[in-house]
DNA sequence: TGCCCAACATTCCGAGTAGTATGTTACTCT
DNA sequence: AGAGTAACATACTACTCGGAATGTTGGGCA
């Protein structure tokens, strides 16, 4: 009974023929805006319930408990990653071209799905320690290897532009750290304005993309 | 009254001329600990005067609040940052050479107060919010500015580099945001190994000093 | 039309925790 | 030697918050 793997946070067996009404999803959404705002503990059931004008019970409806919440949120925010990457991987372009376009493609995802990418940023890990159990610990695991899948996909390329003299790396683990960790603190830094258009983010990314991969030495 | 500024946090006026037992230094070094451990919020204040072999009492002899802690956390996190490049802002070299040893120097800094660093990564202003006195986000808006400082001597070395023609970074925001967070991330990922020797640490900071500088192109 | 159940709302409880109030000890100063 | 105080320990309180138990309602279905 205690391989009852959670399937609250979307089994991708069973995915929902219907909508499901997209109550969840509400829920997802609006638990990534409090995370972002007040921190994973500081948010609280009711603050989730608020936004929606709902009550826990709504919530607790849904989701079992706020770590499978916090689960499905991470889930999301990588989902939003591997969609804004995966029709790039395939191009057909030179692997410096290509990891700049996945740069810029990850910083626009930072900006434009910002509350989920705030929420699994605040310590992640740390955030799960000993009160948790351990089927919660699988989910965790799970979300983890998604996270080194995404990038291993940065890491194939530094290593194909390595192989065919393009890029010049002498350690793939800590540049792919360096670029990861670069293009991921644009979350704790930027903020939304209302008056920034869409080009302006844009070039914020492209700007971006091209710092973290050619340095401050052009 | 409410003026009465906080000076639980060390007034830099008032400098202790007795070491004070440096009781205070070892509940600061406790909490940053702690707070590295199990998270700003589930680190209580018991976990804290346990690691010293103590009680609460103790703590609160020397601190009014857990947030008063924090603050000491966070200003001997910045601390740690300035000893470590205030010695080389004012060589005489290359502005690319003098950008190499800054990020080498803060990147050591990461490895060696990683309790420290990674307690101000954990959601620094998002862990306090509304909860928190006008004179607490005083001295939180005080110890931002101090960031800021830090900061602005890598964004200084950035504009004269171009200036001089050694460098080529379109955007000194961007970039010197890119630079942090790349060495920034490093309290992320590194994790303190003891079998590891102080050179191979060295060499880590030395390559990843050189991935941020120089990107990927070399 | 009456049953049934999903989709919530309401109410309640207990565990955990920041902060306080009050001892207790040992050391210093005169 | 006794008074005062720094540096703690002990005991207690007030309060928050996650989660469970239970109540309510509206719509589909036979």
């Amino acid at each position: 009974m205690d391989e009852q793997i959670d399937d609250d946070t979307l089994t991708d067996a069973t995915e929902r023929a219907a909508p499901k009404h997209d109550s969840r999803r509400e829920i997802v959404e609006a638990a990534a805006q409090c995370f972002m705002l007040k921190g994973l503990d500081k948010a609280t059931m009711d603050d989730i319930a608020d936004v929606l004008g709902a009550t826990k019970g709504r919530v607790y409806h849904h989701f079992r408990s706020k770590n499978a919440i916090y689960f499905a949120v991470y889930r999301q925010a990588m989902q939003y990653c591997f969609d804004a990457i995966t029709p790039l991987i395939s191009l057909d372009t030179s692997n410096i071209s290509k990891l700049e376009l996945l740069a810029h493609a990850h910083a626009r995802v930072m900006m434009d799905t910002l509350p989920y990418q705030r929420s699994i940023r605040l310590g992640v890990e740390v955030y799960l320690r000993g009160s948790t159990t351990e089927a919660e610990r699988g989910v965790l695991r799970e979300l983890i290897t998604l996270r080194n899948d995404y990038e291993n996909f940065y890491r194939d390329v530094l290593r194909a532009g390595v192989a065919q003299g393009e890029l010049d790396v002498p350690n793939i683990e800590i540049a792919s750290r360096a670029l990861m960790g670069a293009l991921n603190g644009l979350v704790d830094w930027y903020r939304i304005r209302p008056d920034q258009s869409e080009g302006e983010r844009d070039a914020l990314a492209r700007a971006l993309a091209r710092a973290v991969v050619h340095g401050t030495t052009g």
